[in-house]
DNA sequence: ATCAAGATTACCT
DNA sequence: GGTAATCTTGATA
């Protein structure tokens, strides 16, 4: 299936160009690929949040363009990669025209393939338990943990034979659950955070 | 130059 | 439910 992928399934460029909002629900679904040296690891999407700069106090973006932030506000179709806390790295992807500074955060993700790697990352273990695997990508920090993404992958482009994400069905509206984001502390009441109702990878309800 | 805050996580009680 | 870990950035002086 995943093989299939080298063919003619990735999502193309001009997907990341739409409506930010419309990415981060058509994301959901999607999986999320990243070949290394002789392995694939592989997470289907299961949950997102948007940023975007214009009219949100907590995107990164919203006061303008930074050395930090600037891969924002390049054209969709980008990764931007920021580390926080002191700790852990956060992906998002890049969406719509230049200059417009907004992204899609991705929270959280069902491992599909290159478990082992994953999960020697996450936990020295090349074998994870069930509830370490449902731990495994439920979180914006474990995800690029498990996949190996630092700040060399700011800015990377996600239509790469490297890194790409492949081009599943939409899943269907009545299965996007649509809440207020999480772990922010401004403009927390826009329901942008979306993800796949009754999924077991979800980073919390 | 200084400093507070941060799109988090793991581990504690 | 609480909080330590750990460091970069962006704002202010």
């Amino acid at each position: 299936m995943i093989e299939s992928a080298n063919h003619d399934n990735k999502l193309p460029q001009s997907f990341y160009l739409q409506d930010t909002l419309s990415v981060a629900r058509k994301l959901l679904g999607k999986t999320f690929v990243k070949v290394e040296k002789d392995k694939i690891l592989a997470g289907k999407i299961v949950e997102t949040e948007a940023y975007k700069g214009n009219c949100d106090e907590s995107a990164h973006s919203y006061r303008g363009i930074t050395k930090r932030n600037e891969v924002m506000f390049e054209e969709g179709g980008l990764l931007y990669v920021y580390f926080t806390y002191g700790v852990h790295f956060c992906a998002n992807v890049v969406t719509e025209a230049k200059g417009v500074g907004n992204a899609v955060l991705l929270r959280a993700m069902e491992p599909v393939e290159g478990i082992e790697v994953m999960s020697l990352r996450r936990f020295k273990k090349k074998v994870p338990d069930v509830k370490e695997k449902r731990n495994l990508l439920n979180g914006p920090g474990k995800i690029c943990q498990a996949f190996g993404l630092g700040r060399e992958f700011n800015g990377f482009d996600l239509n790469s034979p490297s890194l790409f994400i492949l081009n599943n069905p939409d899943i269907p509206r009545e299965q996007i659950i649509t809440t207020t984001r999480i772990g922010i502390k401004k403009s927390i009441d826009l329901p942008w955070r979306f993800y796949i109702k009754n999924n077991e990878f979800i980073s919390r309800k």
